[in-house]
Formats: C-alpha cells, sequence, structure tokens
DNA sequence: TATTGTTATACTCTATAACTATA
DNA sequence: TATAGTTATAGAGTATAACAATA
C-alpha cells in the first residue's frame, strides 16, 4: 500500500519548490481536492460546486450572469452547471419581472436541505485538513491566505503588469 | 476597469467560505496561477512546468515512470509533456543502460540555463504574493502549509476512508 | 507475468463565437 | 447598439485501455 508515498521518499525536493509559497498553493489545492472528491460521495454532482451553491444560498436570486463573475467562469461555461444541478433539485431558474433577459437563481427548497448535509460533511473534510491546529493558529493561518488574496487581487487589478518593480 | 471587482464588492461571501481553509486554498491556487500565466511570458510551455523543471534538475536522469508519479500524474499523461519540453530544448530522453525499457529524463544544458532565467521571474512573482509579510511570517506561514500538507498525505495514503470518525 | 514507455481514445472543463430575445 | 442566456464548437489537460519491448 502507498506505493507512491514509498517511492517518493527518496526524491529530492528542491528547497525552491518545497519553500516556495505558490508551489505549496498549488499541491495542497490539488491534495485537498483529491481528498475531497475521495471523502465526499452520494451528493452528486454538487460536492465540486460546493462554493457556488453557498453563494447562492447567500445572494439569493442572484442572477446568473453574475454568479458566472462571482466563481471566475464564462457565462456560457456556467449552463451547464446549472442544468445539471436544476436536473438534481439543487437549483431553480425563475425568470426576472423587471428584465426579461436575466435568470435569477434560487435553491430549491430540497437543496437547502440536502445543502445542509453536504455542509456537514463539508465541515467534517475541513476538520481533518486543519487537524492539530489550536482555534489561535487557525485564526492566524486564514488571515495569512486573506493578506496573499488581497495581493493577488490587487496585483491582478493592475492595469499594466509589465514592470511591477 | 476593474469591473468584476466592482460587480463583486456587494456580493454576500457567506463566513462558511472565507472562514474555510480549502475554499481558500482552491480560490488562492487559481489567483495564483493566472497571475503566474499573466506575469511570465516568453519561456514557452515551461512555466507551467516549472515545478517539474526543477525536480529534473534535483533528480537529473530520474525515469520518466518516477517523475510522472513525483507530480501526480500519469505516465501516459506524461509523455505529450516530456515531448513539447524536449522539443523546446528543456529536457532530454537518455536510455537507461541497466533497464532497456526506461527513459532518464535530464535538462539540457540549454535547460539550465533557461530555468535559471525562469526562476527568477518566478522568484519575482512569489515576492508580490507574499508581499507585506516579514521573513518571520514568511516562515510560520510555510510550516503552517507544510502541516496542512502533512495532514493531507497521511489522510491520502490511509487505507479506508469510510468512517475517518 | 509484470513493468516502461507509448499510442489511441474518450472524458471533463473551459473559452470563443454566433445566435435569440430582450433592452 | 449592448446585454443575458444559450448553443455549437474547439482546445487544454487528464485518465483508461491496449500495445510493443523488455524484465
Amino acid at each position: 500500500m502507498a506505493g507512491v508515498m514509498r517511492d517518493l521518499e527518496d526524491l529530492v525536493e528542491p528547497e525552491a519548490l518545497t519553500g516556495s509559497v505558490s508551489y505549496r498553493l498549488r499541491l495542497l489545492q490539488i491534495a485537498a481536492y483529491k481528498s475531497f472528491e475521495k471523502t465526499i460521495t452520494g451528493f452528486g454532482a454538487a460536492p465540486r460546486y460546493y462554493g457556488m451553491l453557498k453563494l447562492v444560498q447567500a445572494n439569493p436570486g442572484i442572477h446568473q450572469m453574475r454568479l458566472a463573475e462571482a466563481i471566475f467562469l464564462d457565462r456560457s461555461s456556467l449552463v451547464p452547471i446549472i442544468e445539471i444541478l436544476s436536473r438534481e433539485g439543487w437549483l431553480e431558474r425563475r425568470d426576472a419581472k423587471s428584465d426579461r433577459r436575466v435568470k435569477r437563481i434560487f435553491l430549491t427548497d430540497e437543496g437547502q436541505d440536502k445543502l445542509a448535509r453536504l455542509e456537514a460533511e463539508v465541515a467534517r473534510h475541513e476538520a481533518v485538513i486543519t487537524d492539530g491546529f489550536t482555534p489561535a493558529e487557525l485564526d492566524r493561518l486564514r488571515g495569512d491566505l486573506a493578506r496573499i488574496d488581497a495581493n493577488l487581487r490587487g496585483f491582478l487589478a493592475a492595469p499594466n503588469v509589465e514592470q511591477s518593480a
């Protein structure tokens, strides 16, 4: 068992990688996503769209276009996702009265119930990831991640990137 | 300018998301990758395989199979990547003498030179991400990320996941 | 029989462009 | 003219299965 892990033991991981925050983030995200999908089953396609479902819950009736922007997707890419989650009973589209072009997205009652149960699974997985951290350490870590987030948003929003120095 | 950012300002982001380490990791990785690709140009396909190139540099002659495992790819998925990076002059494959089935992967001399220049760009990007962090805070953050990494590795290596509680 | 690299193939996720209906 | 949602289509990136060469 764990053949990969054993094989990797004698792999030289250069400090340029292990010491790099962006590289760490990349590998961590891959590993976290893998364990997430491995742990949480029985919810159809929803787990990978958990964040989106929570956004809809917190912003009931959000315009489809705005939802796409919020999760950094093209509006066309969101269509099949909405389609699947509607078919699975999580979401529903309703026409906006003010502007007949837009669709407003809502959780169904069934979606609300299922999301509550999914959330418990997500919390269980979060506990695995943060095992051994004290509440104070977790607060600190969240703060650090938020700082990096702010750095990145500022950088990506900057008009020209050619010479940032 | 920055239309998306303005639109997102009045979006409600539930605490279940902003407070979740795994969700943060996911969004951060996406943003970091975007800014990475936006910043670092003129190196062909190499930037996205920077981590792999550094692994080859630190493990010259690594077997193709083992390299695939190290970056969590199927061996078949690595083939076209090696192909591209060879065509662009970064890598070369050599037959292993001991076992004529295996190919050993090396950086070319040109690859060594170009990687040194690429590394400087990567360092510049890393500085953007970690802007405002003191060296002590950075050490602390790297330690925290390493702890999460250890948690995930232990969890993914565990034989059965059905009931982790 | 098992393993390494390869190929053929398919699947998932995403974006671009064009279409429609509204505005 | 511009915008929201949709559709058609294509491009990455990945995995699975089958193959040849070798162990």
